[in-house]
DNA sequence: CAGTATCCTCGAGGATACTG
DNA sequence: CAGTATCCTCGAGGATACTG
């Protein structure tokens, strides 16, 4: 099963993963909310090769997540900014630092690399889960996965479909 | 630049990438956290081949996300689970399944393909931020990034580096 | 059921050079 | 500064077969 096919899933995280599931990807948009738009600026504090970056931000441009504005025109030179859709990944990225930081520190006493502030107050914000009906903060524990029924019965074909193919053989 | 140099960086989301910024290492661990934990049903449930699936498996437990455990003796046969470690990756995926759910849905009345419920109360659960000094729940464009030195000087370091070689062409 | 072993393909991406 | 154009490599991963 190649990317395209995972695209048609009914599960929102493989769709998603289609788009930015990819760590050059995730990377680029790492500098752009960091507010890094020009070309060159992109390559150097990601280090990824020219043709790689011009390839990513083809794409993500097509897939609506970066635009494309020409701040000159003789030369034409473009900047590259978050859509909304592309800014609505935001806590895409605060979960990765979080995880990051917290699991993968170099030093156990290493000040926070990254942080986000809180623009009218400056300071630090930390991710918080409340459960809107009962006002209750909740922890990974108190959660679960539910299931629609589309992708419920996309997952019951799956199966089948792997074990009929396994049978045959 | 390869991943194991940008693993280096001290950005956290850097590192976190260089561990689980990989589609088919995200997808497996949505698996996980869905609770399939036999060999077989993540392969039918993801689509991965069984040899992307072992190597997946096999880098995810060396990376002390995923732990793997025998539960029978003869045969031998395991099962996978997340770790603390990879427990803790459920704000990622939770991220993921928002964003994918609101700007790749399939219809626009679609039922959630997905959702995560309170456990106690059974209420599905959205994620909000709360800035923890003020108290307020502030939305993406109230937040700005903020570098630790460590990450600051790379970057300026970084960017020298670039411009360095660049004249030296 | 849960993989391992081989072989082979093919395409992503690096290197290098060039451009307005 | 912001890329495009080519060429070429190499390694990820598919296909197939096999195993306790």
């Amino acid at each position: 099963m190649g990317w395209d096919e995972v695209d048609d899933s009914a599960c929102p995280v493989a769709r998603a993963l289609a788009v930015v599931g990819d760590r050059w990807t995730l990377l680029i948009l790492r500098e752009l909310f960091f507010g890094t738009h020009r070309f060159d600026d992109l390559q150097a504090l990601t280090g990824a090769s020219s043709h790689l970056l011009a390839t990513r931000l083809r794409r993500l441009e097509e897939d609506g997540v970066v635009a494309r504005r020409q701040y000159n025109d003789r030369p034409p030179r473009y900047e590259y900014t978050l859509t909304p859709k592309g800014r609505d990944l935001q806590p895409v990225m605060f979960a990765l630092r979080s995880w990051g930081a917290k699991w993968h520190a170099r030093s156990s006493k290493e000040e926070p690399a990254l942080s986000l502030v809180h623009a009218s107050c400056g300071a630090p914000v930390e991710a918080a889960m409340i459960c809107p009906s009962c006002g209750e903060p909740c922890t990974n524990a108190d959660l679960r996965a539910s299931f629609g029924k589309t992708f419920a019965a996309e997952r019951r074909a799956r199966l089948e479909a792997f074990q009929a193919r396994k049978r045959s053989d």
